[in-house]
DNA sequence: CTGAAAGCGCTAACAG
DNA sequence: CTGTTAGCGCTTTCAG
């Protein structure tokens, strides 16, 4: 006869259920059970097994756990890198303004994942660290979602045959993924019409991001859609670009000025894309909004539409330099809804993206595909709101009362 | 003789490196090479294996891994439940500047570990499920940071026995805790100090958060340091107290306008803890900052200090809202340095806390501590820095050239 | 440089 | 209700 097969771990070493098993005089099957199904084991024995847990310190080992049930009980989160790890609040604490959005995400996946019994692994790609982010995540996983244009398109393919895949907030790459997007072109097309239709603005310049930015991309056209309805030039390209920071916010809006004071040329011109944009119809300007004053607003297009809300408070700072009076010399409107556009010189009208509800359409997506691996995949797209407020020329909506 | 040990796993399943090694005809010892370090195996050998494992979808399991190697290569952090999650955008976005802190650490987290080749499991209590947080991460981890107050302390007694734990920007309440802290109180009398020095305010009402916020209490210290420092009278109390948000920070505001509008009375007799606060020096209102106009401001103390900038925000709404100037019938300032703040009206003078170096401290101190577990427990203060805005009285500086 | 063998700590049928 | 017995998929000496 052999000697012990599993010798408890004596003194060394973290506490296993064999250390626990043995203190407490049960087997480590009835162990395991008071953790997996307390309910199965009579009260008396649960508690002399946490007790002895509780002595020695115990916690289960999440790896053996995971190995032993094929479940880890975690969902996992690829997002892209965000902002140089040196810029720690430089001054005004744009970057942090920048990653709201990220932010957000992991947030509504946080919770949506810890209340249905998750926990949430989340990794970055390092820009200069090409490492695959999805064996670091996908190993240690039930699921995850990954942020549009995080991980190499042949990874997820591969990958997501073995296990759930969401792909966010971006145009489904994969089609036999799941995926959760948001009505990007449908927002920027209503909040194109809201300027042309109510305020009679009819020269219009729109500032894009960079074109393998999806978001930006189909906000432009959404921008494109609501020209063609108004029977307005429908622009090729962005009158301008930036790359969604606010300083490309302030640049835009410094070029337009520029632009603007050197003589009626193709104000467009200086765009870092192709060029010729924005119909030129200089008379237009007087139709703004609310006209009156000299006039600093001569050689400006009506409105300034840019891709983001980042971009947006750029350019309103960068008028308000320069004197430009926004929306009376000309309107401004952003995209997402961060809380900074609120709190702009004017407010700023934007269109609100439900980013939190990404994070939580994400899950569920995970959690269902989960329990159903063979199910059709679901598209789901998350619909915006307009959010009007004094940047183009609407009055300032009196604060919503308290709900009940 | 016996039959295959470990038969391949054949049609279903996830591909094991059995299938993989089978695939390519080498040992599983071979295939777990490839992947742990790549130089220990020959070149042709190593495609070899990657091919076969490209072409089957294999994935590393984290968990097999995490338990033959007792390591997981992931950190975790447990932070206190945010937010309703029903409350998404109810309309002005409050909640989304609400959460800015622990989104910093996150990230800061993120990056510091990743680029130390570590994933981040981020786990938040839930408010109404008090489930060990503890439980659910420290299985899957080789360390964790906790936010203070998330779990309980006799828990983390325990755990911290067996695995790396980090408390954040709370109390040592376990003093054989590593633990990184900002420099609350520091801050607090700097700013404080600065607001009585250089501007010459006297009547001073101090805004604090809940009694047992750490962060909200170490700042009322420092105002009490700074009183102190000055000869002025040194509250045993924070003059109101409020739950650190926005509307909490409006209603602060309102109980001045209030208690200044019904006549001289201990205007801060209507806080929650006890009342009797900032010495009763009215005449001093007079030497604030830019002195003019009417006077809307009688009653009012000179400054209004906020125990964050959430608070600060609210109370600058609310003083706007009642023709009370800031700085010049009241001072008001906050604490934390969010965005927000930089772009409220007035801009927000502020004591900026290196939310994003918590994180980074934390993974740092994580990371040493796995390196060395018996090392003597570290307290690591991270300093903080004033932003002297508007809001004190103070001119916005000139924004700074951008970097080279 | 590669293979064989022995677990890591836990769960999951099965017996009793 | 509790104990036995196999592994889960991978890392790791130790040989060769």
């Amino acid at each position: 006869m052999v000697t012990a097969r599993k010798p408890a771990t004596g003194t060394t070493g973290t506490p296993t259920v064999y250390d626990v098993a043995e203190r407490a005089s049960v087997s480590i099957a009835t162990v395991s059970r008071v953790y997996r199904s307390p309910d199965a084991v009579r009260a008396p024995t649960r508690e002399k097994v946490l007790a002895a847990a509780r002595d020695l310190g115990y916690v289960p080992s999440g790896s053996a756990r995971g190995l032993a049930s094929r479940t880890t009980g975690i969902l996992g989160l690829c997002i892209p890198d965000y902002a140089d790890p040196e810029t720690d609040a430089p001054g005004d604490g744009d970057e942090n303004a920048a990653t709201l959005y990220a932010d957000h995400i992991i947030r509504g996946m946080e919770r949506a994942a810890r209340s249905r019994g998750f926990a949430l692994l989340v990794a970055a790609s390092l820009r200069d660290d090409p490492t695959s982010l999805v064996a670091t995540v996908a190993g240690h996983v039930d699921g995850f979602a990954v942020m549009s244009r995080t991980v190499a398109a042949r990874e997820l393919e591969t990958v997501s045959r073995r296990m759930p895949v969401v792909m966010l907030a971006g145009p489904p790459e994969l089609d036999h993924l799941d995926n959760v997007q948001v009505d990007n072109r449908d927002g920027q097309r209503e909040l194109t019409r809201h300027l042309i239709e109510e305020h009679g603005l009819a020269d219009l310049a729109f500032v894009g991001g960079p074109a393998d930015s999806p978001d930006a991309e189909a906000r432009f056209l959404g921008y494109r859609d609501a020209c063609r309805d108004a029977g307005l030039p429908v622009p090729a390209e962005p009158a301008l670009r930036g790359d969604l920071t606010r300083t490309a916010g302030r640049d835009a809006a410094r070029v337009l000025i520029d632009a603007a004071a050197s003589g009626a040329v193709s104000r467009a011109g200086a765009a870092s894309g192709s060029a010729a944009a924005s119909g030129a119809v200089p008379g237009a300007a007087s139709g703004a909004a609310s006209g009156g004053g000299p006039d600093p607003a001569a050689g400006l297009p009506d409105a300034l539409i840019l891709a983001n809300d980042q971009m947006a408070v750029g350019a309103l700072e960068e008028f308000a330099a320069h004197g430009v009076r926004v929306p009376e010399h000309i309107a401004v409107t952003g995209f997402d809804g961060i809380p900074l556009g609120a709190m702009a010189q004017p407010p700023l009208t934007t269109v609100r993206q439900p980013s939190r509800r990404i994070g939580e359409e994400a899950v569920a997506l995970l959690v269902d595909r989960i329990g159903a691996p063979a199910r059709e995949p679901h598209a789901v797209v998350l619909p915006v709101t307009l959010v009007l407020r004094a940047s183009c020329g609407c009055v300032e909506p009196v604060p919503a009362p308290r709900r009940g």
